[in-house]
DNA sequence: GTGAAAGCGCTAACAG
DNA sequence: CTGTTAGCGCTTTCAC
């Protein structure tokens, strides 16, 4: 290109302060330069860690990441899905919860990349998939080397798609390993704290207690650990714990960390309602103050 | 409408699957239904609850977010501003970490709502800020009430924009209540755990050991805590530690949980790779198996 | 090398 | 209430 054309075409983009417009560039080429990402949960720090990585190798290419939280609902996930073909996204990294496989045909069949990040298969779609077995079974052999023969688990929600494969694995490795897991021991719920804590407490009150714990993931191991605490049982003597993804947090802390509380939810909400007000065609800036909180705890 | 047009016109979408293309009716009205959150890490759990919450909010409005991580750095923040205009994201909510008040201009020249989550003001734009000055005080009255004198704290780097006004809160409310935040006693890295491991042994490899650190989030507390017990200081009996944010890991864990590692990053660098095959035009669905990993902490 | 023109799929405006 | 039309800003193609 003649090096004065392209400086008349700078000085020109400088002047009008020019930027193309991807809109339009999508709508030629038909391309969009978004991918969604859709999880059951953005603040499951396991999701949040997923989102990270994603968007940095994403972006390697040149895509951006939307992120869509389903709260684990299928009402959600379905439109979400249908979102993303509307969008004509570039793609879509998505972990199910409660989907079906056929619910994935308008994707496939509008040709647009799919990638399942799943325990288990969703049809002949690209998955991701964790290999869990050795390491539920290194698990369950910690445990039987500790004395320890009666397993629980606090499973996820009964009509989750695909089951529960971490569940059954335990069941299946367990029966082999000579260790029970009785029916009895097994409380499901969804992947919350609350469900974490109420199984826990469940599991407790049973006339024969178990002397170690299974859950479902992290967030749920968490509500059990806070529930056991609580309930004056000693982690790891009384029982033991053990969760699923090593969610940051899983290492992190050994005591509760007396912190300044800056409400995120807050801030989220505040900004959702400037933001709206924007768009409502308000001109002049504001400012919302959100109060911090001392929360003290066992750090000081 | 007639009820028959709607039944044929209904009729007809389902038989082509039709679906609106959302990005020609960007391009034609002007207005896109995606927003941007800008941040500089998604995978700190304050911001990820951020994200979570934001996201909830806007969906109501029809909005989606697309989440953007700036790894704090100056040069991804302007890029990142850059695409918010050229996408004609319909706004913008950013937690600016090293971008100056002018870096907004070329935004709100051409008209794009932008909200700001930070400390102080970034010109006349939107803002959400906390007000920590009460908390802050509680903090040090407690810190006080147990006859600790020395104040230490682990700040942010010293090239954050708009200072860092954490410490420099925290500094003249100290002197107000007659302790000590002597120089030597403030040390300065990026917002993540080595940063808070570093500055904690520098700190308490001082003559005069402080005995409280603050920390400017909770971040560099959970690395300044593991440090801590890596060099056997006991929490809180030695040394006082307040972090900042309240991110969701803070309150949770009373000791370090045992877990199967379901690897988020490797799940996320596979699923990218997927994607990035897809594009490349491949037409047969794969698997990636990634290994879990059972990490024995002091849970069981 | 540069210039002109068509058309992506939608919405808004206007005519019937 | 329905049908027609222009044009959003870009990329691609084809002619110069």
């Amino acid at each position: 290109m003649a090096p004065e054309t392209r400086a008349s075409v700078e000085a020109a983009t400088a002047e009008l302060s020019f930027t193309v417009n991807t809109t339009a560039r999508s709508l030629r080429t038909g391309r969009s330069s978004l991918a969604a990402l859709i999880v059951p949960d953005i603040a499951n720090p396991f999701y949040a860690q997923l989102a990270a990585t994603l968007q940095e190798e994403l972006r390697k290419r040149g895509l951006h990441v939307v992120v869509c939280n389903t709260r684990a609902r299928r009402d959600e996930e379905q439109a979400l899905l249908a979102e993303a073909v509307q969008q004509r996204f570039a793609g879509v990294v998505i972990t199910p919860f409660r989907l079906k496989p056929r619910d994935f045909e308008p994707l496939t069949d509008a040709g647009m990349p799919v990638v399942v990040s799943a325990d288990v298969s969703f049809g002949p779609i690209d998955l991701v998939t964790p290999d869990t077995r050795a390491a539920t079974r290194s698990a369950l052999q910690q445990v039987a080397a500790a004395q320890r023969r009666r397993i629980a688990m606090i499973a996820g929600p009964r009509d989750a798609a695909g089951g529960d494969p971490r569940l059954e694995q335990l069941r299946s490795l367990a029966l082999r390993l000579g260790m029970a897991l009785p029916h009895e021991l097994v409380v499901r719920g969804e992947h919350t704290r609350e469900a974490g804590a109420t199984g826990f407490a469940e599991l407790m009150s049973r006339r024969h207690r178990p002397d170690a714990v299974f859950c479902g993931n992290d967030v749920i191991a968490v509500g059990a650990m806070e529930k056991a605490h609580e309930l004056g049982f000693d982690i790891p003597r009384d029982v033991a714990l053990i969760g699923h993804d090593d969610a940051s947090f899983a290492s992190l802390v050994r005591l509760r960390l007396t912190t300044i509380r800056h409400p995120a939810a807050e801030v989220a909400r505040a900004a959702a309602r400037l933001l709206d007000e924007r768009l409502d065609g308000r001109k002049v800036h504001r400012t919302v103050q959100v109060k911090a909180e001392f929360v003290a705890r066992s750090s000081v």
